[in-house]
DNA sequence: TTGTAGGCGTTATCAA
DNA sequence: TTGATAACGCCTACAA
């Protein structure tokens, strides 16, 4: 059944490759080649033959080989702080999803936001060769090392949720100020006047944003900003366990806590502390899931869209992959307030300085149906 | 500052290759080869040039052409059902990590429990070539052509999570009859006798198991088997959601569901139709979470180690692809039944067909103080 | 210790 | 329409 003529008969246990399938149906490699990516035209007679012999060896073309030719991988590196942080995994799949649609693939890594693995990591997706990088960065500075990198080498980079004022890239991030204005407006139309914030890292853009809103809406709301009820966390539950202990014992009637994570750090020390939400103080978190719709308190909470965010930017970064090279993009998309429990009753304060507008919500909602 | 000779100038916006930097010092690619994988004899002197010439030229290896070369990527592919399932992450974290230690990537893949897209997706990783698969197979047979892909190619796949009678192979799981067993034994014992179940797809191993388990429980417990109390969903929320309200008209006083999406979903089905945990139904979920501890109400649940379920498995896949072909691993982690107070005070019935021992929890603890 | 040359599996450029 | 043949960048016997 085997082909005629063997120059060098396949090796048993070794995978076919293009030149086994040449020889097993009699043709050049450039024909299988021309077959595998079906090319404009090649008889119909010898597609078929070739056909055959794929079939019949098991024939996978060697992607390595073909992107080693190509000088193409059509793989993208994604970097994030760390995967088993809820928010990522539905932002990885937004942009495998999207990635994938376009024939690429993700290779992923965790930075646990330390400059190091950062910087090993980009080394590590520069050196497989990616065709472009999806980088969350971590908090702090770009290395003079990893700057140098990111500069000289010419795949584009596009930042995903945060971005960095001082290099000029691409990037596609949440409208953090709107979002944490939002939240806070909500406290303070729910009646909370003491109103605290449990931030992120503010080397962190999207930390300082949400800040900004949070103290833009404090002024609007002609609520006092009060430092002491203001701390600063990483976005890490423990982080806003601390910040709880800390916060909770000025006795704020108002949160607003800038990430999932740190919300249940403070929870925690909400329970240690024998205090309750919302009936000690109303609450308003950041991103949402589906398991706080259904556990008590049920949390208001802004919602960042996640998968989008994974996906505008896979897309984004495929666009200068493809030699777009327009100027620098910054995609904002914008979050939604969902209002749930954790502020309570309505405790609406007449006065139109709150720019209470008839439509809006004014308090959380307890019953659904 | 250049160097003196140009055999083929250095195209300019290119990275450099190894002979870019055999050129610019002057030696040959053998050393500089030699140098970058620290081989041992490199003489002081050249190594030192070689070395300059690196760090001025930015020299990176192109790791796509050395696995070409060595024909190993140091890449494992894995494939998930859905990274968005909360319950994945650690898995690949724990994957990543055991992996990365060993200077090995991951590749990764979500089948969304599609079988045509878990095809898609070992077509893809054999394709490039990755050294070994960790595969959550998707609920499902092997398709005839997946079943041929694995026997031919002669890469390790072990299995994660879910065990394949058919196919001997290597596999982490974790002891899911025993944790099933352990559930329903603790919902037996805080007085609940009509005792539901909320299953994961019967066609999963893991799921057989729980189920297993959950026999054994009650009869162990002297409990009847009622088939009107067990509802088969697919382990996502929706699932959850439609098994909870067929199960609810039944009456259950216990609960037990195979994972943590479909409790989400229970609990919204719960609310729906006016019902309370653990007022109305005791209640013991499998997997664990940081936000369970704090939400209401508290979730006691099984723990199934996750991220050492992704580590062990990646260690054994790697030991596969150095050399190792000892017969087939089963490894089987055990849970972990962590009480809070979903299932309510003890509501303790004396006798010892309960086997209960004095050391034993025979509640929730509502104080944790 | 250092260099030479062939090979890894594809793609791509020229001829035929 | 097909076929040689040279890259692609690195590793590795085998020589020197």
């Amino acid at each position: 059944m085997s082909s005629s003529k063997h120059n060098k008969p396949k090796q048993t246990g070794k995978v076919a490759s293009i030149s086994d399938v040449a020889r097993e149906s009699g043709v050049s490699i450039f024909t299988v080649s021309a077959v595998v990516n079906n090319k404009s035209h090649v008889g119909k007679n010898l597609r078929e033959r070739v056909e055959n012999a794929i079939r019949k060896l098991n024939y996978r073309p060697n992607l390595i080989a073909r992107s080693l030719s190509k000088q193409k991988t059509q793989t993208i590196g994604m970097i994030v702080p760390d995967i088993v942080n809820p928010f990522f995994p539905m932002v990885v799949r937004g942009a495998e999803d999207a990635a994938r649609k376009q024939g690429y693939n993700l290779l992923l890594c965790n930075s646990d936001d330390s400059l190091p693995k950062e910087e090993a990591a980009v080394e590590l997706l520069l050196s497989k060769r990616v065709d472009g990088i999806l980088l969350t960065k971590a908090a702090g500075d770009f290395s003079p090392s990893l700057r140098q990198m990111i500069q000289e080498v010419n795949i584009p980079f596009v930042l995903v949720m945060r971005t960095y004022a001082d290099l000029t890239k691409d990037a596609v991030v949440s409208d953090d100020y709107q979002g944490a204005y939002e939240a806070v407006c909500h406290l303070a139309r729910s009646g909370r006047s003491r109103i605290g914030l449990i931030s992120g890292p503010l080397k962190i853009s999207n930390a300082k944003e949400r800040w900004r809103g949070f103290r833009a809406a404090l002024e609007e709301q002609n609520l006092p900003y009060q430092p002491e009820l203001v701390v600063e966390g990483d976005y890490r539950i423990e982080s806003g366990f601390r910040a709880g202990h800390a916060l909770l014992s000025h006795r704020p009637d108002g949160i607003y806590v800038a990430n999932h994570l740190m919300t249940i750090g403070l929870l925690q020390a909400t329970e240690e502390m024998g205090l309750r939400c919302p009936e000690d103080f109303g609450l308003v978190s950041f991103d949402d899931y589906p398991w706080l719709g259904v556990f008590r308190p049920r949390l208001t909470t802004v919602e960042l869209p996640k998968y989008q965010l994974g996906s505008e930017a896979a897309e984004l970064l495929i666009q200068r992959i493809g030699g777009d090279d327009g100027k620098p993009v910054l995609k904002k998309l914008l979050p939604e307030l969902r209002i749930r429990e954790s502020c309570g009753f309505a405790q609406f304060v007449s006065g139109d300085h709150r720019r209470l507008k008839p439509s809006e919500p004014i308090s959380d909602s307890l019953a659904k149906k």
